[in-house]
DNA sequence: TCAGTATGGGTAG
DNA sequence: TACCCCTACTGAT
């Protein structure tokens, strides 16, 4: 599920299980055979994350870049008998208490410091690193004509955000997706902001996106929220609006589906 | 067993 | 804008 907030907490967990001591690196699939060979038994030093972006740096060696992608995954199993990873397993990272198996990356390279410097210089401000940086999303928002949930998926933009948070992030501001970036006023923009940055940060924390209230379901807390009440319009098209009752509408915005209620998001 | 789907993004034209 | 790639799971056949 990879958008931001799970991007930065895999650097999280990553670095608190691999970080500081020798890992052994091995591709079961073999399409990362000889990058592998060159980290085996290096020592990481830790997890980096970008927007949706992932790099291990090591003790004397190049950065490893991961991005997951669609479907890319990573699984930890905690030793003694992991499971054998599957042949589709790209890559292992292993130490004696741990192994971290990564399959489905749309990018999984060794990169150079000039390379991920490129990376990273293209990507808007991210909310789980830059959270004061309201103003630098406001500026790159409003030099967008394009429709603001699409706007919302661009990183050059905002760096983490995805098809689930861009649909609720708009409800929550009230903003109609279908609107261009740039008639987003400065109050809308600023409010956008620190929704994306308390709403990532939240599920960065319980590695799951819950946008809804819990009082608004009847849960005390957001850890009790049930599955199917955890957000507000994603894929709840033809559904009524939790808070209005109205019809949450659904519509391919910037090659995507994106889902809002009419009445809470008006035109 | 197979088609469809998924929280993404790069490249060619 | 169209097309491509990556894997796992679900539901229909």
């Amino acid at each position: 599920m990879p958008e931001g907030h799970t991007i930065h907490r895999l650097a999280r967990l990553h670095t608190r299980d691999l970080a500081g001591r020798e890992v052994a690196v091995s591709s079961p699939q073999g399409r990362f055979a000889l990058e592998a060979e060159q980290l085996d038994g290096k020592v990481l030093e830790g997890v980096d994350a970008f927007g949706k972006h992932l790099f291990y740096g090591w003790r004397r060696g190049p950065s490893l870049h991961v991005h997951l992608g669609l479907i890319g995954k990573f699984r930890t199993h905690r030793h003694p008998d992991p499971p054998p990873p599957s042949p589709a397993t790209r890559v292992v990272l292993a130490n004696d208490a741990v192994s971290v198996y990564l399959t489905g990356p749309m990018t999984c390279r060794l990169i150079r410091p000039d390379e991920q410097h490129r990376v990273v210089s293209r990507l808007g401000p991210d909310p789980l690193r830059d959270a004061a940086d309201d103003d630098g999303f406001r500026r790159r928002l409003a030099a967008k004509r394009a429709p603001v949930a699409a706007a919302l998926l661009d990183q050059s933009v905002v760096a983490g955000i995805g098809n689930v948070y861009r649909s609720e992030l708009l409800f929550l501001a009230g903003i109609d997706p279908r609107r261009p970036a740039s008639a987003v006023g400065d109050e809308e923009a600023e409010r956008l902001w620190s929704l994306a940055v308390r709403q990532l940060r939240a599920g960065e924390r319980a590695g799951r996106i819950v946008t809804v209230d819990p009082e608004e379901v009847g849960a005390r807390r957001r850890s009790r929220v049930p599955p199917e009440a955890r957000l507000y319009v994603y894929k709840r098209g033809g559904m009524d609006c939790r808070r209005c009752g109205t019809r949450i509408e659904r519509a391919e915005i910037g090659q995507r589906l994106a889902w809002w209620c009419p009445s809470c998001q008006p035109a």
